[in-house]
DNA sequence: ACTGGCACTCGCAACGTGTGAGTGCCAGTC
DNA sequence: GACTGGCACTCACACGTTGCGAGTGCCAGT
């Protein structure tokens, strides 16, 4: 087990590595943070905590950095989450407060949190409750093209085109609508393709393979997996820091453009409203090497609704990252929720 | 006016500077394209075109490379397009192939042009044409929020969260959302704001500030500027270009994510179908040096709905990007008229 | 009008070198 | 035993020097 002096040598030199993005020696480390000893003593520390792993030498003679398992260490111990300022605090509710629509709201805050993480900021859509059917639309958009809207009572918001081989006129359309939501309304998502099974049979005024095509747009609008979507912002942080990722950059752009990438990232951690922190090789994930992610799931006390977080370079400020993602997450549940 | 070998010249110095990054010299260029005169000869031509302006060389004794003024001459007459492959046909058809709904077909569609380019790929959303209201829906989504969602006739759905000072129960509000649909439905959305004033005084039942708040959600969802939105893709693509650049790249990413800057560059064409090129300091907008813009309108033959088109750098290779544009364009404009 | 030849110019990569930050070790002190 | 000052040692890195080669401009010759 470390000394705590040792433990404070580790910290300070995370802290200090974090800053100055170069390794730091036992002498800036003393004159730098009051910690009571002469650089010679320090060195035997960073000698000590070398040979467990938590800090490495670049090459010889240069300063220590922290090892992956040094940064582990420092999360999980020895990190202490200062409450955000009033300025982030206000700065996070002038910024999330009423939002337009949920689209509105994952966009404010993905940009919110890029901006006060400077990293990138990633947020995956939160599923919202799967519910009932409030209404179902139907409309014409051209000869041969249909527009299926379907409108859930926690204020989903699906749609689907199906190309129909007939052309319909309005009153046709009209009566279909009518009694795709006669036979909806209220009815739980998850039986609307069960109840739509023979909905093609029963009508027979239209052709058979036009309803079919309308009751599966349906099916599938109603069905639809929203929280697949990801969005992220803050591509600039990255781009900044790209030379804290030992990858080309491109490659992390591809990737990134990959949602799947982001989703895998995501998925890896457990979905728990505390946050989380991978480190470096710690997601096996490719196309991200020497990055973290710092994620948190958001939704009420029960229920997480999804994920978001921050992805930087292993050498990020953690603490930082850390309380911002816990707070935006706590805001954005607290308004998703309430929205829907 | 410039002499049939000294264009001959200009193209080849174009293209090899496209592919190479690198400035072109004379003996290169007697090897690589037939032009059936020695480097000597070339030389002298080159002279000429230096002194025109229309290439220059970045230091004594380096090859040359095309000034903007070099790049102009070049895509306004000396570019030839030549038609798709066929295998590029089929990616796009097989692309932009049924599309699920609107934002599917803009999102497939700027990740083909990012594809097809290996450029920034910006698409503008079309502004789908003003028409009459089909349906209004309101539901609760809390207990003093609910979410307005307007669906068109042209297919457009447009939602908005209203924050209500009273509780509403399900009755009143499915008469609220009946009276709303009874006045609106029908008409077009231009007058929707028209319509609904006084609509919260002619209800006594229910408070009138909340009554106002939903109208006012109701008409804003209406009229909202969807035309305003733009997406783009292949910021990969930038990324492994970016030494292009002058700016560093974080910068040139901070443009992209303010909308604004994107817009602008769009709007700086003029709205028409066929493809226009903006080279390196002609687009006077900051942010983005040393980049050039290939942009097309899209629509019907009478009605540009939209914009799209890459952005890369100066150097870039005009012909491909420029009928690759054109073709998306065309495609895209099929889609979406007769999609909505 | 074109070409071969030649002197000239620089950017650039390769090499050598000196400097300084940082280390490990050890003998001495409290 | 824990800490400190001192000292020899090691590299990375910045800096000046140098040589090479690509490319040019010019000119005399065809």
């Amino acid at each position: 087990m470390l000394d705590e002096r040792k433990r404070a040598v580790l910290r300070a030199i995370v802290a200090d590595y974090v800053r100055s993005r170069e390794p730091v020696g036992s002498k800036v480390l003393v004159e730098r943070h009051q910690l009571g000893v002469s650089p010679a003593t320090i060195r035997n520390d960073m000698a000590i905590l070398e040979e467990e792993g938590y800090i490495a030498a670049p090459h010889t003679s240069a300063g220590r950095i922290p090892t992956d398992k040094g940064y582990r260490l420092f999360v999980d111990q020895l990190v202490e989450l200062r409450p955000l300022s009033p300025s982030e605090r206000r700065a996070i509710q002038t910024f999330l407060a009423e939002p337009v629509d949920l689209d509105d709201a994952v966009e404010r805050t993905v940009r919110l949190l890029a901006q006060l993480t400077k990293q990138l900021a990633v947020v995956q859509y939160p599923s919202l409750s799967r519910s009932t059917v409030r209404h179902v639309e139907v409309v014409c958009l051209s000869a041969r093209r249909v527009l299926v809207v379907v409108i859930a009572e926690s204020g989903r918001v699906d749609q689907r085109i199906a190309d129909v081989d007939t052309e319909l006129d309005q009153e046709t359309l009209a009566e279909v609508r009518d009694r795709i939501n006669r036979l909806l309304v209220g009815c739980d998502v998850s039986e609307v393709a069960q109840r739509l099974t023979g909905f093609a049979d029963v009508h027979p005024e239209v052709e058979q393979a036009t309803l079919t095509a309308i009751a599966a747009a349906v099916a599938e609008a109603a069905t639809e997996r929203r929280e697949d979507r990801v969005v992220y912002s803050g591509t600039a942080n990255l781009a900044r820091e790209w030379d804290d990722f030992g990858n080309s950059l491109d490659r992390v752009f591809e990737a990134l453009e990959e949602q799947m990438v982001l989703l895998r990232l995501m998925g890896e951690v457990s979905a728990t409203r505390d946050v989380r922190v991978l480190i470096g090789n710690e997601n096996v994930d490719s196309g991200l090497t020497n990055a973290s992610v710092v994620v948190s799931g958001y939704g009420t006390d029960d229920l997480v609704l999804a994920k978001l977080g921050v992805v930087g370079p292993t050498r990020m400020d953690y603490p930082a990252a850390m309380t911002a993602v816990q707070a935006v997450a706590r805001y954005l549940g607290r308004i998703v929720t309430d929205a829907g």
